[in-house]
DNA sequence: TATGAATGAGTGTTCATTCAT
DNA sequence: AATGAATGAACACTCATTCAT
């Protein structure tokens, strides 16, 4: 009521809040589990709205897995790693992904629910290769780097380290939940969170360094 | 159907290919997205089987994540590699894993779905803890016999070291997709394949040797 | 159709027209014998309304049964037995009381379904013993009248006149499909309804007279 | 198992079993709500020897009915009720009704859910007429002698007085749930019941009385 | 720009009943 | 005489989506 009334009648608000709302939903229960009925309470919008600003839940969710890699993508630009050394620049990517994924947990989520589908909901995306192919040429640069200043050893592959970065951080966060049930402990403990971050920094840079 | 009709009235056999049926379609869609009726169709039985025998969709899907957690703590077990030099047993629980993944992809689909209902449906399980428990102690086994050897440094965490495996791995093959889309890469390629699993033997070996 | 393209886009009508056929379809076959199905389809309705607009079949059963009893309750009242004599007052009320059971045939279903499950749709009901409680002093008055006036003898209790005053009528045409076979009669016989009526009328009015 | 092995593997103790436990089922959830599966589990039975026996739900019902209105006309014979001066027997027979409803409720839900069926369970039965018919006849020779002694008033009709009998205590104990949610009373009460079969003796005498 | 009303096709689940031994 | 296995039809309930205003 007088939350409506306030709310601004403007298109872009009511998008952002749907796409709100629907990035937390999709990220809670996975494509085939969000209601669209609860997106557009949660984002106190109109169901109608949904399909007139998105036209389906599948262009929905399309929307709001690219705007979540692009923010990835954007905030790892914003490292400015080229301004550090290499070693330096390698273990502070580990430590963003690392905090980017316990800060914005729905991202996890998101991509595995594109996974569970085969990613057919960013198979026609352009921007997405392209921000992909800025990631990857940034870690080759450090590579380069480090190769150069004799820090790294030669050869390493920059996708295949960019996708071991990843995985080190990502595997131990999206399956916490079994992993607590199989060995019995607090995956999300703070001193737990601190040493899982340490061995991953060094898993990283002992497989790079010369 | 002649199928029908030459199959047997076994009830053990019927439960059989329900969980076989259920594994696949839980697998290819999660929990919220596979259908009971694809499953009893599947299956070659009837819906009412299903009830019967496993009570709800939650329980089968329970029955279906147990048997497959303990399905590759068996195969792990089996592995003996107790056997082998601490080097070539590390070396071969990475091959393995990822070989595992490879001819079980289901069980990556799995995993995912169960984190995303956060374990509840293994949470009650006890033999889950209990094979967990092995696994860990296999590979402690591992690192305390190579540490002794000298080829080992030590103080490295068994668990952490265990979830890293599986992480190099898991990641890859569940994020194929994005990944494929991202990268512009076929991950499934054999050769593509191959420097993945020497990649992530590489980088094992490089966080645990002296 | 044409009825459903005139019918008006009403979520009142709708409702009411929901509740009228979900009355006659409890009433018809019991709580556990009507089907949702059926009932959407005799409103005119989707079966999708009334979960929008009554949560569920039980829901829907309590508004039922409310109504049907704030119904009765309502026409006792306007009976204005306080304008009459005490004995042409409770004559009134007997008639009165059959009557309706004959014109609403459904209210004695709906109540004997509610009991059947042991009255929990109205336990929680607030308004149901209130409108209960003016019944009762309705006739606490006139047998006070009654009693003041020498017509009637003292010490009569008003709820044990007013629970016999429905049960024999009640009695007579809940039962009156099994009585039409054990004693092969025809209880819906308009001179048998006469004598029933006159007989209970007889009934009633001997207990109280002085 | 035991069990099993000291039940007598006996047809007709099968279907006692089966007829009481079906009693059972019936009168808890009437027909539709009863449960095939239920009633064979509580007979310690096997399903199909319900549809052995009986031929089918509706069957047993029929059997489960006509047994119970058997019983009652039995026991109401059984009261010799030709041996006790008028007023006498009239008052034992009111009691005895009473008691017969609370000792065995399964008898008024079993008679509303043939009602709600409108007596088809029952239709084809002879031998309920026949029995109904001597019940009649009893009443009829208490209300002749009673004429003829002086202590009852002439022209009172039998069936109706029958029916005003059945009426006065059924009503009161099949809405006992209902009647206690809306007159905020314990219908059940040992005290409350006394009081209701005085109230109930009287009505019957002051209609009859000379 | 926004919304409440409405819907058809499904969704997990349950039922009375029959089959095979 | 008895039973476990199996089934199809139906059940209450839910969903993404469209209509009418």
């Amino acid at each position: 009521m007088t939350q409506a009334m306030t709310r601004p009648r403007s298109a872009e608000a009511t998008k952002a809040r749907i796409l709100g709302a629907a990035k937390q939903e999709f990220a809670r229960l996975g494509f085939a589990g969000a209601r669209v009925d609860e997106i557009a309470e949660k984002a106190q919008a109109n169901k109608r709205m949904i399909y007139h600003y998105f036209g389906s839940k599948e262009m929905l969710f399309q929307l709001v897995l690219e705007e979540a890699y692009l923010d990835i993508r954007s905030a790892e630009q914003a490292l400015k790693l080229d301004d550090l050394p290499p070693l330096d620049a390698l273990e502070k990517l580990v430590t963003f992904t690392w905090q980017y994924y316990l800060d914005n947990p729905e991202f996890i989520t998101l991509v595995n629910s594109a996974n569970l589908h085969r990613a057919k909901h960013i198979a026609e995306s352009t921007k997405l290769p392209a921000s992909s192919q800025k990631l990857n040429q940034m870690v080759q640069d450090i590579l380069d780097r480090g190769v150069k200043d004799g820090v790294f050893r030669p050869n390493v592959d920059a996708l295949q380290l960019n996708i071991t970065i990843a995985a080190v951080g990502y595997y131990y966060l999206t399956n916490r939940h079994t992993g607590a049930v199989l060995f019995e402990r607090d995956y999300m403990d703070p001193q737990a969170l601190d040493e899982r971050l340490a061995f991953n920094v060094e898993t990283i840079l002992r497989l790079v360094r010369a």
